[in-house]
DNA sequence: CCCAAATGTGAACAGCGCGTGAAGCCGGCT
DNA sequence: AGCCGGCTTCACGCGCTGTTCACATTTGGG
């Protein structure tokens, strides 16, 4: 079930989603988010950004901030070609757009790319390199192998592939994974660090780096 | 640095690149996407999917998974309208499109739409000339060249770089850089400024200069 | 042109950070 | 209770790195 803004809803937007088979709900503001929202959740939101007509682009975006923070639902932007600036600064409150007046097959293949979830925000599966974390089964591969971490192990490796490149200090680190009263030596997470890369295997220990008097990070563009 | 397929360039897409201020780079094939990868990484690509001519399709999402599997680049399809169906079933290839022919202001709001996704935190990089130093991950590059610097050599350059051609005292680079409770010959900075001088390569080792009698600064108005 | 101060250069020393192996410590399971 | 896996801590040694010194070179002034 797609929500749908502004309430009233182009013949031609209307026309696109019932042919195409799309179970839709036109959605007025931010409080029929919730109020109207079907039991199994949004599926996707389409979201016309005009600014000429009806309340004007804010109601839109409220209603967009509504669907990302409450339920996180993938929202598409349908804007008209004078419109592109509203875009700029607002990334965080929309996953796709399409220019309007839209070509159906590629309003088609963006809602179907959505609906793959493929999009950059919120991915169960972080991907660098040859390694892959995914957050659901709990389970890391690097190339192709198994990797079998510890529940610390895991924990530190997923916090540092979640920024990869950038540099943690080992207070950072103890902070962000193991807690913020957490109070012991820092030299903890070396070893931490240790058997992560022992876990990697030779070919891809560097995949962590140290950097001197800093603390560590996942490597850039230093492997291979 | 945007990687860009076919290597052979559309003259529309060559001029909005260049016209933009994106930097961009050819890519002909997988084999390039890591022989050919800058220093700090791609920002991002751009892959036109042509049925047509070239090694068709499949040599460009050869392309597109090696960008996304080893290096977690953005990539940004081009596709003609009748060649959207080859999008289903290949999600995960690609994290946008944009219809070709584009229209200049559409593509530039999707390449900075990606960029604003992809960064996660807010990265911080200073950049003068050819030197560029980013904060969160600890690297520094001049003439897209990486530097090895010691905790000391990158703590001295990204203070001189944070009040690029102001002149600093070596007692004013001792307590700011090394701290305040130190005591040490002031003898140490011209040593540390020699190493980051050479480190720098003899093109830009002019780009820390000496004040004689006062101290050392980076940069000039040449510059900037 | 000479001298002195300031800076560049090369090398050696010493301290410290980090990797490493191993030993404690704690909670869960049989 | 006894064992075991996992987290933490400790001690040791190596190699990097900061510091220092002696000497060469440059700069600016008399």
């Amino acid at each position: 079930m797609y929500a749908v803004h502004p309430g009233t809803v182009s013949p031609e937007l209307a026309q696109f989603l019932d042919l195409g088979g799309y179970a839709w709900k036109p959605v007025a503001d931010p409080a029929e988010v919730t109020a109207d929202a079907p039991p199994e959740g949004w599926t996707g939101a389409i979201i016309r950004l005009d600014s000429g007509t009806g309340d004007g682009p804010d109601a839109a975006w409220a209603v967009a901030q509504a669907l990302r923070e409450s339920a996180s639902t993938a929202v598409l932007l349908l804007v008209r070609g004078n419109a592109l600036d509203e875009l700029t600064m607002r990334d965080e409150l929309f996953d796709d757009f399409c220019l309007d007046p839209f070509h159906p097959r590629e309003l088609e293949a963006r809602l179907a790319h959505l609906a793959a979830g493929s999009s950059g925000g919120s991915t169960e599966i972080i991907t660098y390199g040859p390694l892959r974390i995914n957050l659901d089964t709990y389970e890391a591969v690097v190339d192709e192998r198994p990797l079998d971490l510890t529940y610390m192990e895991y924990e530190l490796l997923r916090f540092l592939a979640s920024q990869p490149g950038r540099v943690f200090t080992r207070e950072a680190l103890l902070n962000q994974v193991w807690g913020y009263e957490y109070y012991g030596g820092a030299r903890t997470v070396d070893v931490h660090i240790r058997r992560l890369r022992a876990k990697l295997g030779e070919e891809n220990a560097d995949l962590i780096q140290t950097v001197r008097s800093v603390g560590y990070r996942l490597g850039t563009y230093r492997w291979r």
